[in-house]
DNA sequence: ATTTGTCTTAACAATTTGATAATATTAATA
DNA sequence: TATTAATATTATCAAATTGTTAAGACAAAT
């Protein structure tokens, strides 16, 4: 969990390939790379890689081909794809679902944006695969639908899991009322205004923790 | 926030324009229409809109021209801009030419079409939006909804924090009062004038810190 | 049938916020 | 400098928002 993410990128131009590099380098990632598109895929098998970067107009096999052929392979069916497009590349083909890229970046490419995309990727695909949640000497077990601190088992109702749940998912980030009425109620039902506010409080109270910040006109956010 | 994105629309030919009136509006977005370069020029100066779709042949100043201008503008550099191009248009030029501009649609119009791409433009741009801002010491997260200066919590009120956040947002850029309002309370709600100072004054006085300047008769920049 | 626990709501309290009015201050200009 | 227009400041109040409690409907368990 503490090991450095591993990055590949494939591109014809060097000068890309190094701005990336550079870039990626520095936010603390581990980072190789590729000239070509067969190059990329035997890199790619021999590092296992997190997330690969793949240029779509390259000489010989092209950042779609090298894809395909990533995503036939078990072992790479869950690896992040991030392609690099130009404006004059044809989108329509890159946007065409079948190619299994995770996201798209366009040329000319802005380093922050670059990596503010690869951090959401990680953040992203660390929150889904989760299904134990450990913040500080809280405990949230998904799949067992319990929550311990300290040690000790607290019992919450099911929407109090599922509210506490989906708060703690992402720490320090602030649910708007509405986005957890969607998560948790769904879109379709309507519940009273003060709802949320019970549910949270008994959260509240049963964990009788300070984790549940409310951020007035805005909604609530968990953190530690 | 008013969350409904902002569409401006330039072509001299009024029919297309109602037709992509009509297809934006109903899929919720909010349009405004140009009949000619430079009234787009001028209404996207005052609106600030999300998406600006340009047609490329237009009497007086063209999509380009259009485009090229916003484009050097700082608050324009990141508006997202779609061309719309006859086929007999010279489209080697278009795609040629570093002009900056996101997509491009044919004409004759599909509406489906369109909207798909103008949907895809805003979840691609949803995603690169940086929801950070660090601006020397002052860091902005807009996720998190606070604001942090040399490592200490500052709180902000909704109206504060979103204030700061769009000035942030654009350092040096000079944001007309008017602007301010559009941006913040929405193009229909209606303050009074000495609710921005009362505003501006409470942010420097949290902040502590000199780092929004007035432009008298102007408006407000922030400014390390 | 009774008990238990969950979820929602209503009612009201407590709190925070945002807008305004009134006044002071500043900057530009004649 | 006097004048004026624009902004700053301050206190105040109404509105918006959230907190809290209790009670009732319902379902599951006993």
């Amino acid at each position: 969990m503490n090991s450095k993410k591993k990055i590949l990128i494939a591109d014809d131009e060097p000068d890309i390939l190094e701005i990336l590099q550079f870039n990626l380098e520095a936010e603390g990632y581990e980072v190789a790379t590729a000239k070509n598109g067969d190059e990329a895929i035997i890199k790619a098998s021999s590092l296992i890689p997190d997330l690969i970067i793949l240029d779509i107009m390259m000489p010989g096999k092209n950042g779609m081909d090298v894809c395909r052929h990533l995503r036939a392979i078990p072992q790479f069916s869950n690896t992040l794809i991030i392609f690099l497009t130009a404006i004059s590349d044809d989108l329509s083909e890159v946007k065409g679902l079948e190619s299994g890229a995770d996201d798209y970046l366009n040329k000319p490419i802005r380093p922050k944006v670059l990596l503010s995309k690869v951090n959401a990727l990680f953040r992203r695909i660390v929150k889904t695969d989760d299904a134990v949640l450990q913040i500080g000497n809280l405990h949230i077990d998904r799949e067992k639908y319990n929550v311990r601190l300290n040690e000790e088992d607290i019992l919450l109702a099911r929407k109090e899991f599922e509210l506490l749940s989906l708060l703690a998912s992402k720490p320090g980030k602030v649910f708007l009322r509405n986005e957890i009425l969607h998560q948790i109620w769904g879109t379709d039902v309507i519940v009273g205004d003060r709802t949320i506010d019970v549910h949270i409080r008994k959260i509240r109270q049963k964990l009788n923790l300070d984790c549940i910040t409310t951020v007035k006109g805005v909604g609530y956010k968990f953190e530690l």
